[in-house]
RNA sequence: GUCCCCGUCGUCUAGUGGUUAGGACACCGGCCUUUCACGCCGGCAGCGCGGGUUCGAUUCCCGCCGGGGAUGCCA
Protein backbone atom coordinates (compact mmCIF):
# COMPACT_ATOMS: atom_id res chain seq x y z
CA UNK A 1 0.00 0.00 0.00
CA UNK A 2 1.27 3.51 -0.86
CA UNK A 3 1.07 6.00 1.50
CA UNK A 4 1.84 9.20 1.56
CA UNK A 5 1.60 12.11 3.84
CA UNK A 6 1.90 16.19 3.76
CA UNK A 7 2.76 17.53 7.17
CA UNK A 8 2.45 21.62 7.72
CA UNK A 9 2.89 23.80 10.49
CA UNK A 10 -0.17 25.61 11.69
CA UNK A 11 1.32 28.78 10.55
CA UNK A 12 -1.74 30.67 9.34
CA UNK A 13 -0.54 30.04 5.75
CA UNK A 14 -1.16 28.40 2.41
CA UNK A 15 1.96 28.83 0.28
CA UNK A 16 2.21 28.11 -3.32
CA UNK A 17 5.26 25.93 -2.91
CA UNK A 18 3.70 23.90 0.19
CA UNK A 19 0.34 23.24 -2.40
CA UNK A 20 2.87 22.16 -5.05
CA UNK A 21 4.32 19.37 -2.56
CA UNK A 22 1.01 18.84 -1.68
CA UNK A 23 -0.21 17.91 -4.98
CA UNK A 24 2.50 15.88 -5.63
CA UNK A 25 2.25 13.70 -2.72
CA UNK A 26 -1.75 13.82 -3.67
CA UNK A 27 -0.98 12.66 -7.29
CA UNK A 28 1.77 9.86 -6.28
CA UNK A 29 -1.09 8.55 -3.36
CA UNK A 30 -3.96 8.50 -6.52
CA UNK A 31 -1.91 7.42 -8.98
CA UNK A 32 -1.15 3.86 -6.97
CA UNK A 33 -4.38 3.70 -4.99
CA UNK A 34 -2.89 4.58 -2.09
CA UNK A 35 -3.81 6.85 0.61
CA UNK A 36 -2.60 10.55 1.31
CA UNK A 37 -2.13 11.64 4.79
CA UNK A 38 -2.58 15.06 6.67
CA UNK A 39 -1.17 14.94 9.40
CA UNK A 40 -0.09 18.26 11.69
CA UNK A 41 3.43 19.33 12.80
CA UNK A 42 2.56 21.49 15.76
CA UNK A 43 5.49 20.40 17.99
CA UNK A 44 6.08 23.58 19.47
CA UNK A 45 2.80 25.78 19.13
CA UNK A 46 1.74 28.43 21.52
CA UNK A 47 -0.71 29.78 19.61
CA UNK A 48 -4.07 28.19 19.15
CA UNK A 49 -4.03 25.32 16.76
CA UNK A 50 -7.43 25.25 15.72
CA UNK A 51 -7.16 29.04 13.78
CA UNK A 52 -4.04 28.85 12.14
CA UNK A 53 -4.65 25.36 10.52
CA UNK A 54 -8.49 26.89 9.16
CA UNK A 55 -7.02 28.37 6.26
CA UNK A 56 -4.79 25.72 5.66
CA UNK A 57 -6.90 23.03 5.46
CA UNK A 58 -9.50 25.37 3.41
CA UNK A 59 -7.01 26.01 1.05
CA UNK A 60 -6.74 22.67 0.43
CA UNK A 61 -10.20 22.05 0.28
CA UNK A 62 -10.93 24.63 -2.59
CA UNK A 63 -7.90 23.13 -4.21
CA UNK A 64 -9.68 19.71 -4.43
CA UNK A 65 -6.88 18.13 -2.17
CA UNK A 66 -8.46 15.79 -0.21
CA UNK A 67 -6.96 13.38 2.27
CA UNK A 68 -8.22 10.44 3.62
CA UNK A 69 -6.98 9.86 6.65
CA UNK A 70 -5.64 12.59 9.42
CA UNK A 71 -6.58 16.01 10.40
CA UNK A 72 -10.80 16.50 10.75
CA UNK A 73 -10.92 13.01 9.47
CA UNK A 74 -8.99 10.73 11.40
CA UNK A 75 -7.91 7.40 11.04
CA UNK A 76 -6.38 4.38 12.15
CA UNK A 77 -3.06 5.06 12.89
CA UNK A 78 -3.97 8.26 14.54
CA UNK A 79 -3.32 10.90 16.62
CA UNK A 80 -2.54 12.83 13.82
CA UNK A 81 -0.98 15.94 15.69
CA UNK A 82 2.17 15.80 17.28
CA UNK A 83 1.21 17.28 19.71
CA UNK A 84 -0.78 14.58 20.77
CA UNK A 85 2.17 12.00 20.61
CA UNK A 86 4.47 13.63 22.73
CA UNK A 87 4.71 9.68 24.68
CA UNK A 88 5.53 7.80 21.64
CA UNK A 89 8.35 10.67 20.91
CA UNK A 90 9.35 10.09 24.78
CA UNK A 91 9.50 6.15 24.59
CA UNK A 92 11.74 5.99 21.12
CA UNK A 93 14.23 8.82 22.56
CA UNK A 94 13.98 5.47 25.74
CA UNK A 95 14.51 2.97 23.55
CA UNK A 96 17.43 5.08 21.29
CA UNK A 97 18.97 6.00 24.81
CA UNK A 98 19.17 2.20 25.70
CA UNK A 99 20.71 1.21 22.74
CA UNK A 100 23.42 3.25 22.63
CA UNK A 101 22.16 5.42 19.45
CA UNK A 102 21.38 8.11 21.57
CA UNK A 103 23.21 9.82 24.57
CA UNK A 104 22.78 12.10 27.33
CA UNK A 105 24.81 15.36 26.78
CA UNK A 106 25.23 17.76 29.73
CA UNK A 107 27.24 20.29 27.96
CA UNK A 108 26.20 23.64 28.44
CA UNK A 109 25.16 25.67 25.07
CA UNK A 110 28.26 27.70 26.05
CA UNK A 111 30.16 24.92 26.18
CA UNK A 112 28.89 23.69 22.78
CA UNK A 113 29.04 27.05 21.38
CA UNK A 114 32.97 27.39 21.84
CA UNK A 115 33.62 23.91 20.30
CA UNK A 116 31.60 25.13 17.07
CA UNK A 117 33.43 28.48 16.91
CA UNK A 118 37.05 26.79 17.16
CA UNK A 119 36.00 24.42 14.61
CA UNK A 120 34.74 27.60 12.00
CA UNK A 121 37.87 29.30 13.35
CA UNK A 122 39.87 25.92 11.94
CA UNK A 123 38.22 25.68 8.42
CA UNK A 124 36.53 22.36 9.66
CA UNK A 125 33.58 20.87 10.10
CA UNK A 126 32.20 21.13 13.34
CA UNK A 127 32.15 17.85 15.09
CA UNK A 128 31.22 17.65 19.09
CA UNK A 129 33.94 16.17 21.06
CA UNK A 130 31.15 14.72 23.58
CA UNK A 131 32.76 15.87 26.25
CA UNK A 132 29.95 15.99 28.05
CA UNK A 133 28.51 12.95 27.09
CA UNK A 134 26.91 10.91 29.77
CA UNK A 135 25.89 6.75 29.28
CA UNK A 136 26.35 5.86 32.88
CA UNK A 137 24.09 6.93 35.56
CA UNK A 138 26.90 7.72 37.87
CA UNK A 139 27.96 10.10 35.09
CA UNK A 140 24.50 11.25 35.02
CA UNK A 141 24.58 11.50 38.71
CA UNK A 142 27.97 13.62 38.50
CA UNK A 143 26.91 16.13 36.28
CA UNK A 144 23.88 16.43 37.81
CA UNK A 145 25.60 17.59 40.67
CA UNK A 146 27.42 20.30 39.10
CA UNK A 147 23.60 21.62 38.47
CA UNK A 148 23.58 20.86 34.75
CA UNK A 149 20.50 19.78 32.91
CA UNK A 150 21.28 17.88 29.47
CA UNK A 151 19.71 17.02 26.35
CA UNK A 152 19.68 13.84 24.48
CA UNK A 153 22.02 13.74 21.41
CA UNK A 154 22.44 11.16 18.53
CA UNK A 155 25.36 9.35 18.96
CA UNK A 156 26.14 9.32 15.09
CA UNK A 157 28.35 7.27 13.20
CA UNK A 158 31.83 8.36 12.80
CA UNK A 159 33.00 6.64 9.34
CA UNK A 160 31.22 5.05 6.27
CA UNK A 161 28.65 6.48 4.39
CA UNK A 162 25.05 6.61 4.05
CA UNK A 163 23.76 5.27 0.87
CA UNK A 164 20.27 6.72 0.16
CA UNK A 165 18.62 6.28 -3.52
CA UNK A 166 16.21 9.16 -3.64
CA UNK A 167 13.30 8.73 -6.36
CA UNK A 168 13.95 12.24 -7.85
CA UNK A 169 18.03 12.53 -7.35
CA UNK A 170 18.91 9.07 -7.71
CA UNK A 171 21.83 7.79 -5.80
CA UNK A 172 23.16 9.94 -3.04
CA UNK A 173 25.91 8.99 -0.56
CA UNK A 174 26.95 10.81 2.47
CA UNK A 175 29.27 10.69 5.06
CA UNK A 176 28.65 10.33 8.19
CA UNK A 177 31.89 11.47 9.92
CA UNK A 178 29.62 15.11 8.32
CA UNK A 179 26.96 14.36 10.57
CA UNK A 180 26.94 16.06 14.14
CA UNK A 181 25.82 14.77 16.66
CA UNK A 182 21.92 16.62 16.38
CA UNK A 183 20.08 17.25 19.33
CA UNK A 184 16.83 15.38 19.64
CA UNK A 185 15.19 15.71 23.13
CA UNK A 186 15.74 19.34 24.31
CA UNK A 187 16.50 20.27 28.52
CA UNK A 188 12.82 20.65 28.75
CA UNK A 189 12.19 17.03 28.18
CA UNK A 190 10.13 18.12 24.61
CA UNK A 191 11.23 16.52 21.56
CA UNK A 192 12.34 17.78 18.22
CA UNK A 193 11.05 17.74 14.90
CA UNK A 194 13.30 15.24 12.92
CA UNK A 195 12.76 12.70 15.70
CA UNK A 196 9.00 13.47 15.63
CA UNK A 197 8.65 12.89 12.41
CA UNK A 198 10.53 9.72 11.98
CA UNK A 199 8.03 8.42 14.58
CA UNK A 200 5.29 9.53 12.84
CA UNK A 201 6.20 8.05 9.33
CA UNK A 202 6.74 4.91 10.55
CA UNK A 203 3.40 4.76 12.66
CA UNK A 204 1.64 6.04 10.50
CA UNK A 205 3.38 3.40 7.79
CA UNK A 206 4.08 6.21 4.85
CA UNK A 207 5.62 4.69 2.31
CA UNK A 208 7.02 7.57 0.83
CA UNK A 209 8.38 10.63 2.07
CA UNK A 210 7.88 12.86 -0.90
CA UNK A 211 8.85 16.83 0.36
CA UNK A 212 11.25 19.85 -0.27
CA UNK A 213 14.73 19.17 -1.23
CA UNK A 214 15.56 21.70 2.18
CA UNK A 215 15.09 18.49 4.15
CA UNK A 216 18.04 16.41 1.79
CA UNK A 217 20.57 16.92 4.42
CA UNK A 218 18.35 16.10 7.17
CA UNK A 219 17.68 12.36 5.54
CA UNK A 220 20.90 11.07 6.95
CA UNK A 221 19.99 11.75 10.26
CA UNK A 222 16.87 10.85 9.87
CA UNK A 223 17.75 7.02 8.03
CA UNK A 224 19.99 7.05 11.31
CA UNK A 225 17.05 7.53 13.46
CA UNK A 226 15.00 4.72 12.00
CA UNK A 227 17.56 2.22 12.03
CA UNK A 228 18.43 2.75 15.11
CA UNK A 229 14.70 2.13 16.45
CA UNK A 230 14.51 -1.04 13.49
CA UNK A 231 12.26 0.65 11.18
CA UNK A 232 11.74 -0.34 8.02
CA UNK A 233 12.69 2.96 5.63
CA UNK A 234 10.30 4.53 3.51
CA UNK A 235 11.78 5.64 -0.04
CA UNK A 236 12.40 9.61 -0.51
CA UNK A 237 11.89 11.74 -2.96
CA UNK A 238 13.10 14.95 -2.94
CA UNK A 239 11.43 18.28 -4.62
CA UNK A 240 13.43 21.17 -5.65
CA UNK A 241 11.79 23.83 -4.41
CA UNK A 242 9.80 26.54 -5.72
CA UNK A 243 11.73 30.02 -6.30
CA UNK A 244 10.48 33.44 -6.79
CA UNK A 245 10.56 35.04 -9.86
CA UNK A 246 12.87 35.68 -12.06
CA UNK A 247 15.29 34.37 -9.55
CA UNK A 248 16.84 31.11 -8.07
CA UNK A 249 15.98 32.48 -4.68
CA UNK A 250 13.17 30.24 -2.95
CA UNK A 251 9.67 31.71 -2.44
CA UNK A 252 9.45 33.50 0.46
CA UNK A 253 6.21 35.02 1.50
CA UNK A 254 8.06 37.21 3.55
CA UNK A 255 9.42 38.81 0.56
CA UNK A 256 6.40 40.90 -0.86
CA UNK A 257 7.78 44.01 -0.96
CA UNK A 258 10.54 42.66 -3.27
CA UNK A 259 8.70 40.61 -5.51
CA UNK A 260 6.49 43.56 -6.37
CA UNK A 261 9.01 45.11 -7.81
CA UNK A 262 8.77 42.29 -10.63
CA UNK A 263 6.82 43.28 -13.07
CA UNK A 264 4.74 40.16 -13.99
CA UNK A 265 4.40 39.81 -10.24
CA UNK A 266 3.28 43.49 -9.42
CA UNK A 267 0.43 42.74 -12.31
CA UNK A 268 -1.04 39.95 -10.97
CA UNK A 269 -0.90 41.65 -7.61
CA UNK A 270 -2.63 44.66 -8.94
CA UNK A 271 -4.99 42.77 -10.68
CA UNK A 272 -5.97 41.34 -7.29
CA UNK A 273 -5.88 44.65 -5.48
CA UNK A 274 -8.64 46.07 -8.09
CA UNK A 275 -11.16 43.36 -7.17
CA UNK A 276 -10.16 43.62 -3.43
CA UNK A 277 -10.48 47.28 -3.60
CA UNK A 278 -14.53 46.29 -5.22
CA UNK A 279 -15.29 44.54 -2.66
CA UNK A 280 -13.58 46.64 0.66
CA UNK A 281 -11.03 43.61 1.75
CA UNK A 282 -8.12 44.99 3.02
CA UNK A 283 -5.08 44.32 0.91
CA UNK A 284 -2.54 45.39 3.85
CA UNK A 285 -3.47 41.83 5.45
CA UNK A 286 -0.81 39.95 5.17
CA UNK A 287 -3.12 37.23 3.49
CA UNK A 288 -3.32 39.37 0.54
CA UNK A 289 -0.45 38.33 -1.18
CA UNK A 290 0.15 36.12 -4.18
CA UNK A 291 2.47 33.61 -2.71
CA UNK A 292 -0.55 32.50 -0.47
CA UNK A 293 -3.39 30.03 -1.84
CA UNK A 294 -5.55 32.67 -0.06
CA UNK A 295 -5.16 35.36 -2.73
CA UNK A 296 -6.18 33.10 -5.11
CA UNK A 297 -9.58 32.05 -4.06
CA UNK A 298 -10.09 35.75 -2.82
CA UNK A 299 -9.90 37.20 -6.17
CA UNK A 300 -11.88 34.23 -7.99
CA UNK A 301 -9.64 32.17 -9.29
CA UNK A 302 -10.11 28.53 -10.74
CA UNK A 303 -8.74 25.96 -8.66
CA UNK A 304 -8.06 23.42 -11.92
CA UNK A 305 -6.05 26.42 -12.81
CA UNK A 306 -3.54 26.60 -9.96
CA UNK A 307 -3.58 23.25 -9.64
CA UNK A 308 -2.32 22.27 -13.70
CA UNK A 309 0.15 25.24 -13.24
CA UNK A 310 1.54 24.34 -10.59
CA UNK A 311 1.83 20.54 -11.24
CA UNK A 312 3.98 22.01 -14.05
CA UNK A 313 6.33 23.63 -11.88
CA UNK A 314 8.74 21.06 -11.83
CA UNK A 315 6.86 18.11 -13.59
CA UNK A 316 6.24 17.44 -17.76
CA UNK A 317 4.96 14.46 -19.56
CA UNK A 318 6.59 15.31 -22.53
CA UNK A 319 7.49 18.07 -24.92
CA UNK A 320 3.51 19.74 -25.79
CA UNK A 321 1.14 18.41 -22.94
CA UNK A 322 0.63 21.23 -20.46
CA UNK A 323 -3.09 21.18 -19.86
CA UNK A 324 -4.25 18.48 -17.95
CA UNK A 325 -7.78 17.65 -16.01
CA UNK A 326 -7.87 16.01 -12.41
CA UNK A 327 -7.62 12.33 -13.75
CA UNK A 328 -5.40 13.19 -16.39
CA UNK A 329 -2.94 13.86 -14.09
CA UNK A 330 -3.64 11.05 -11.53
CA UNK A 331 -3.01 8.53 -14.48
CA UNK A 332 -0.08 10.59 -15.77
CA UNK A 333 1.71 11.58 -13.12
CA UNK A 334 5.21 9.69 -11.75
CA UNK A 335 7.99 10.88 -9.58
CA UNK A 336 10.55 9.71 -12.83
CA UNK A 337 9.70 13.00 -14.24
CA UNK A 338 9.86 15.36 -11.70
CA UNK A 339 12.29 17.93 -12.74
CA UNK A 340 15.66 18.15 -10.13
CA UNK A 341 16.36 22.27 -10.50
CA UNK A 342 14.43 24.73 -8.99
CA UNK A 343 11.86 26.53 -10.56
CA UNK A 344 10.89 30.04 -10.63
CA UNK A 345 7.15 31.12 -9.86
CA UNK A 346 6.05 32.85 -12.99
CA UNK A 347 2.76 34.85 -12.59
CA UNK A 348 1.98 35.22 -16.10
CA UNK A 349 2.14 31.81 -17.34
CA UNK A 350 -0.29 30.63 -14.06
CA UNK A 351 -2.55 33.87 -15.20
CA UNK A 352 -2.47 31.65 -19.18
CA UNK A 353 -3.68 28.92 -17.16
CA UNK A 354 -6.20 30.64 -15.48
CA UNK A 355 -7.61 32.13 -18.91
CA UNK A 356 -7.50 29.00 -20.51
CA UNK A 357 -10.01 27.22 -18.17
CA UNK A 358 -12.10 29.90 -17.40
CA UNK A 359 -12.84 29.70 -21.13
CA UNK A 360 -14.07 25.94 -20.64
CA UNK A 361 -16.83 27.33 -18.52
CA UNK A 362 -20.40 27.81 -19.66
CA UNK A 363 -22.09 31.02 -19.40
CA UNK A 364 -24.19 29.55 -16.21
CA UNK A 365 -20.95 28.03 -14.23
CA UNK A 366 -19.27 31.80 -15.05
CA UNK A 367 -22.64 33.50 -13.91
CA UNK A 368 -22.31 31.18 -10.47
CA UNK A 369 -19.07 31.90 -10.52
CA UNK A 370 -19.07 35.52 -10.37
CA UNK A 371 -22.37 35.72 -8.53
CA UNK A 372 -20.48 36.24 -4.87
CA UNK A 373 -18.55 38.97 -6.22
CA UNK A 374 -21.33 41.51 -7.38
CA UNK A 375 -23.07 41.04 -3.70
CA UNK A 376 -20.03 41.16 -1.92
CA UNK A 377 -19.71 44.87 -3.89
CA UNK A 378 -22.90 45.69 -3.14
CA UNK A 379 -24.36 45.16 -6.17
CA UNK A 380 -27.46 44.33 -7.41
CA UNK A 381 -29.19 44.13 -4.15
CA UNK A 382 -32.63 44.68 -5.46
CA UNK A 383 -32.40 40.80 -7.27
CA UNK A 384 -32.67 37.33 -6.03
CA UNK A 385 -30.13 34.93 -6.75
CA UNK A 386 -32.06 33.58 -10.02
CA UNK A 387 -33.16 36.92 -11.19
CA UNK A 388 -29.47 38.11 -10.86
CA UNK A 389 -27.97 34.17 -11.94
CA UNK A 390 -29.65 34.67 -15.82
CA UNK A 391 -28.84 38.21 -15.80
CA UNK A 392 -25.59 37.67 -15.26
CA UNK A 393 -25.35 34.90 -17.63
CA UNK A 394 -26.38 37.67 -19.75
CA UNK A 395 -23.43 40.15 -19.29
CA UNK A 396 -20.54 36.90 -19.07
CA UNK A 397 -21.61 35.72 -22.33
CA UNK A 398 -21.21 38.79 -23.85
CA UNK A 399 -18.53 39.53 -21.47
CA UNK A 400 -16.29 36.07 -23.27
CA UNK A 401 -12.99 36.10 -22.63
CA UNK A 402 -12.37 39.19 -20.56
CA UNK A 403 -13.41 38.20 -17.54
CA UNK A 404 -10.34 36.62 -16.42
CA UNK A 405 -10.77 35.90 -12.98
CA UNK A 406 -14.45 35.86 -11.40
CA UNK A 407 -13.89 39.42 -9.46
CA UNK A 408 -13.56 40.54 -12.97
CA UNK A 409 -17.21 40.90 -13.05
CA UNK A 410 -16.97 44.30 -11.50
CA UNK A 411 -15.23 45.80 -14.42
CA UNK A 412 -19.04 45.94 -16.02
CA UNK A 413 -20.22 47.20 -12.48
CA UNK A 414 -22.60 49.64 -15.00
CA UNK A 415 -25.24 46.98 -15.90
CA UNK A 416 -26.22 47.36 -12.16
CA UNK A 417 -26.42 50.32 -11.31
CA UNK A 418 -29.35 53.16 -11.38
CA UNK A 419 -29.62 54.80 -14.95
CA UNK A 420 -28.84 58.41 -13.17
CA UNK A 421 -26.00 56.93 -10.98
CA UNK A 422 -23.83 55.79 -13.92
CA UNK A 423 -20.33 57.43 -13.27
CA UNK A 424 -18.23 58.57 -16.10
CA UNK A 425 -14.74 57.99 -16.90
CA UNK A 426 -14.15 61.93 -17.14
CA UNK A 427 -11.33 61.48 -19.63
CA UNK A 428 -13.71 59.58 -22.17
CA UNK A 429 -16.58 61.15 -21.14
CA UNK A 430 -14.20 64.45 -22.43
CA UNK A 431 -13.06 62.81 -25.57
CA UNK A 432 -15.84 61.25 -26.86
CA UNK A 433 -18.76 63.06 -26.02
CA UNK A 434 -17.85 66.87 -25.20
CA UNK A 435 -15.44 67.62 -27.26
CA UNK A 436 -17.35 66.41 -30.80
CA UNK A 437 -19.29 68.82 -32.44
CA UNK A 438 -22.69 67.78 -32.60
CA UNK A 439 -22.99 65.47 -30.13
CA UNK A 440 -26.51 66.27 -28.87
CA UNK A 441 -27.99 66.36 -32.36
CA UNK A 442 -26.27 63.15 -32.89
CA UNK A 443 -27.33 61.40 -30.15
CA UNK A 444 -30.81 62.92 -30.33
CA UNK A 445 -31.78 61.94 -33.45
CA UNK A 446 -30.04 58.33 -32.86
CA UNK A 447 -32.15 58.29 -29.45
CA UNK A 448 -35.68 58.70 -31.86
CA UNK A 449 -34.62 55.95 -33.99
CA UNK A 450 -33.59 53.59 -31.19
CA UNK A 451 -37.43 54.64 -29.60
CA UNK A 452 -39.84 53.07 -32.89
CA UNK A 453 -37.00 50.06 -33.36
CA UNK A 454 -38.72 46.98 -32.74
CA UNK A 455 -37.01 43.67 -31.30
CA UNK A 456 -33.92 45.22 -29.16
CA UNK A 457 -31.68 42.34 -30.32
CA UNK A 458 -28.45 42.45 -31.70
CA UNK A 459 -29.07 42.04 -35.32
CA UNK A 460 -31.55 45.13 -35.20
CA UNK A 461 -29.69 47.05 -33.34
CA UNK A 462 -26.39 46.63 -35.63
CA UNK A 463 -28.45 47.30 -38.90
CA UNK A 464 -29.99 50.57 -37.24
CA UNK A 465 -26.71 52.21 -36.41
CA UNK A 466 -25.18 50.88 -39.95
CA UNK A 467 -27.97 52.87 -41.33
CA UNK A 468 -27.88 55.73 -39.13
CA UNK A 469 -24.17 56.57 -40.32
CA UNK A 470 -24.79 56.20 -43.50
CA UNK A 471 -28.31 58.90 -43.18
CA UNK A 472 -25.93 60.88 -41.27
CA UNK A 473 -22.93 60.34 -43.24
CA UNK A 474 -20.82 59.34 -40.08
CA UNK A 475 -18.11 56.75 -39.62
CA UNK A 476 -19.22 54.53 -37.46
CA UNK A 477 -16.72 54.83 -35.01
CA UNK A 478 -17.81 58.47 -34.18
CA UNK A 479 -20.81 57.19 -32.84
CA UNK A 480 -19.63 53.92 -31.29
CA UNK A 481 -17.51 55.49 -28.82
CA UNK A 482 -19.45 58.05 -27.79
CA UNK A 483 -22.47 55.80 -26.83
CA UNK A 484 -20.65 53.53 -25.10
CA UNK A 485 -19.54 56.14 -22.97
CA UNK A 486 -22.99 57.19 -22.83
CA UNK A 487 -24.45 53.73 -22.16
CA UNK A 488 -21.49 52.51 -19.51
CA UNK A 489 -19.89 55.70 -18.69
CA UNK A 490 -16.48 53.76 -19.82
CA UNK A 491 -14.06 53.80 -22.91
CA UNK A 492 -13.75 50.06 -23.22
CA UNK A 493 -15.96 47.02 -23.03
CA UNK A 494 -17.03 44.56 -24.71
CA UNK A 495 -19.31 44.58 -28.18
CA UNK A 496 -21.73 47.72 -28.08
CA UNK A 497 -24.80 46.19 -29.61
CA UNK A 498 -24.38 43.28 -26.74
CA UNK A 499 -24.18 46.00 -24.05
CA UNK A 500 -27.40 47.69 -25.82
CA UNK A 501 -29.24 44.43 -26.37
CA UNK A 502 -28.51 43.53 -22.21
CA UNK A 503 -29.39 46.94 -20.99
CA UNK A 504 -32.67 46.90 -22.89
CA UNK A 505 -34.18 50.02 -24.49
CA UNK A 506 -35.83 52.11 -21.31
CA UNK A 507 -32.30 52.03 -20.07
CA UNK A 508 -30.50 53.07 -23.44
CA UNK A 509 -32.70 55.72 -24.05
CA UNK A 510 -32.42 56.98 -20.39
CA UNK A 511 -28.90 56.80 -20.00
CA UNK A 512 -28.41 58.34 -23.49
CA UNK A 513 -30.67 61.59 -22.77
CA UNK A 514 -28.58 61.64 -19.26
CA UNK A 515 -25.45 62.03 -21.54
CA UNK A 516 -26.88 64.56 -23.30
CA UNK A 517 -27.93 66.52 -20.12
CA UNK A 518 -24.33 66.25 -18.75
CA UNK A 519 -23.14 67.53 -22.17
CA UNK A 520 -24.90 70.54 -21.83
CA UNK A 521 -24.44 71.46 -18.24
C1' G B 1 34.59 27.72 6.07
C1' U B 2 32.89 22.41 5.47
C1' C B 3 29.47 18.94 3.25
C1' C B 4 25.39 17.96 -0.12
C1' C B 5 22.16 19.20 -4.32
C1' C B 6 21.32 21.87 -8.88
C1' G B 7 22.68 24.56 -13.92
C1' U B 8 18.88 24.20 -21.96
C1' C B 9 15.62 30.89 -24.63
C1' G B 10 13.55 36.32 -19.73
C1' U B 11 10.35 32.11 -17.41
C1' C B 12 8.35 26.77 -17.36
C1' U B 13 10.29 22.82 -20.00
C1' A B 14 11.40 18.61 -24.16
C1' G B 15 15.54 16.34 -26.08
C1' U B 16 20.15 14.03 -28.25
C1' G B 17 27.33 11.35 -28.88
C1' G B 18 25.92 13.89 -35.27
C1' U B 19 18.82 17.74 -34.55
C1' U B 20 17.73 23.88 -38.72
C1' A B 21 18.18 22.24 -30.27
C1' G B 22 11.25 21.31 -30.16
C1' G B 23 6.87 23.33 -27.37
C1' A B 24 4.46 26.84 -23.89
C1' C B 25 4.17 31.69 -21.26
C1' A B 26 6.08 36.51 -21.70
C1' C B 27 7.98 40.10 -25.18
C1' C B 28 8.13 42.58 -30.26
C1' G B 29 5.74 43.32 -35.21
C1' G B 30 1.46 42.61 -38.33
C1' C B 31 -3.70 41.10 -39.43
C1' C B 32 -8.84 41.14 -37.65
C1' U B 33 -11.93 44.99 -35.35
C1' U B 34 -16.66 50.01 -32.90
C1' U B 35 -12.85 50.25 -27.99
C1' C B 36 -10.84 46.47 -24.97
C1' A B 37 -10.20 41.34 -24.84
C1' C B 38 -9.96 37.00 -27.86
C1' G B 39 -8.16 34.89 -32.34
C1' C B 40 -4.69 34.41 -36.51
C1' C B 41 0.25 35.13 -38.84
C1' G B 42 5.28 36.28 -38.19
C1' G B 43 9.66 37.52 -35.19
C1' C B 44 13.37 37.89 -31.15
C1' A B 45 15.71 34.62 -27.82
C1' G B 46 18.94 29.21 -24.94
C1' C B 47 22.61 24.44 -24.05
C1' G B 48 27.15 28.98 -17.55
C1' C B 49 32.82 28.82 -18.36
C1' G B 50 37.44 26.05 -19.15
C1' G B 51 39.78 21.62 -19.98
C1' G B 52 39.64 16.65 -21.51
C1' U B 53 37.42 11.71 -24.04
C1' U B 54 35.84 11.34 -29.21
C1' C B 55 36.06 11.79 -36.21
C1' G B 56 32.28 14.72 -33.60
C1' A B 57 30.04 17.14 -27.65
C1' U B 58 24.51 20.70 -25.24
C1' U B 59 24.70 15.33 -24.20
C1' C B 60 30.21 11.50 -21.06
C1' C B 61 34.50 12.82 -17.35
C1' C B 62 37.25 16.60 -14.43
C1' G B 63 37.86 21.52 -12.71
C1' C B 64 35.82 26.32 -12.14
C1' C B 65 31.86 29.70 -11.70
C1' G B 66 26.94 30.68 -10.31
C1' G B 67 22.48 29.41 -7.42
C1' G B 68 20.29 26.70 -3.36
C1' G B 69 20.27 23.67 1.10
C1' A B 70 22.52 21.70 5.66
C1' U B 71 25.88 22.85 9.38
C1' G B 72 20.06 25.03 15.63
C1' C B 73 17.87 22.83 22.49
C1' C B 74 13.65 25.78 14.35
C1' A B 75 10.21 23.15 11.23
Amino acid sequence: MIRTRFAPSPTGFLHIGGVRTALFNWLFARHHGGRFVLRIDDTDQERNVAEALRPILDGFRWLGIDWDEGEEVGGEYGPYRQSERLDRYRSAVGRLLESGAAYRDYARPEEIGAERDAARAEKRHFIYSRAWMAETEEECAQYEAQERSNVVRLKMPRDGVCELNDLVRGELAFSWAQEMDHVIQRSDGTCLYHLANVVDDHDMKISHVIRAEEHLSNTPRQIFIARSLGYELPEYAHLPYVAEPGSKNKLSKRKLVKYLKNRDFSTLNGHGARVAARIGLKTSDDTFNPVLVEFYERIGFLPDAIINYLLLLGWSLDDRTEYLGRDDMVTLFSLERVNKAPASFDPMKLMAFQERYMKELSAEAMAKLVLPYVRSAGLASDLGDDALLSFLARIVEAAGDRIKIAGDILDYDDFFVADDALAYDEKAFRKRLRKPNGMIDLLGGLAERLETLEGFGVAALEALIHRFTEDEEIKIGQIVHALRVALTGKAVGFGLFETMEILGKDRCLARIERAVRQIEG
